[in-house]
DNA sequence: TCCATGACTCCGC
DNA sequence: CGCGGAGCCATGG
């Protein structure tokens, strides 16, 4: 049995390097596209060093607003760190943004079809 | 089972 | 373009 979060992580971990995806992208990959909100909660759920529960590393940082900006605006800690993370990988940022046009990650098909069937 | 919570989004104004 | 409010639904108490 996997449940929301495990399809969460595995989504994210999808997510190429230089590449973003917001949290509506990654609930509609998993199959809950209204889910966005409770996207953010699973990522929440990760230790500090952004690992799920079995210790694989997750690109938390790759995960943002679908207007580009990172959730942590006004955070003086993990929105540094957040866009820190993305420069160092090449996301390149205009103003406090992502241009989305040029960065967002658009999953195939089949891609997730492995994806989940991983999981199962 | 019900209720509160929240790293979201969309729509008006 | 900024703000407020409503909708959304997985979790945990």
């Amino acid at each position: 049995m996997s449940g929301f979060r495990d399809r969460v992580y595995a989504a994210v971990r999808a997510i190429p390097p230089g590449r973003v995806a917001s949290y509506g992208d990654v609930a509609a990959a998993v199959g809950s596209p209204r889910a966005a909100r409770q996207v953010g909660w699973a990522l929440a759920a990760l230790s500090e060093g952004g690992l799920d529960p079995q210790g694989r590393s997750v690109p938390w940082q790759r995960v943002i607003l679908t207007s580009g900006f990172i959730a942590f605006r006004g955070d003086p800690v993990r929105g540094p760190l957040q866009r820190a993370l993305l420069e160092a990988e090449g996301v390149a940022f205009r103003g406090d943004a992502v241009p989305m046009g040029r960065f967002r990650w658009q999953p195939q098909a089949d891609v997730l079809h492995d994806l989940l069937h991983e999981l199962e």
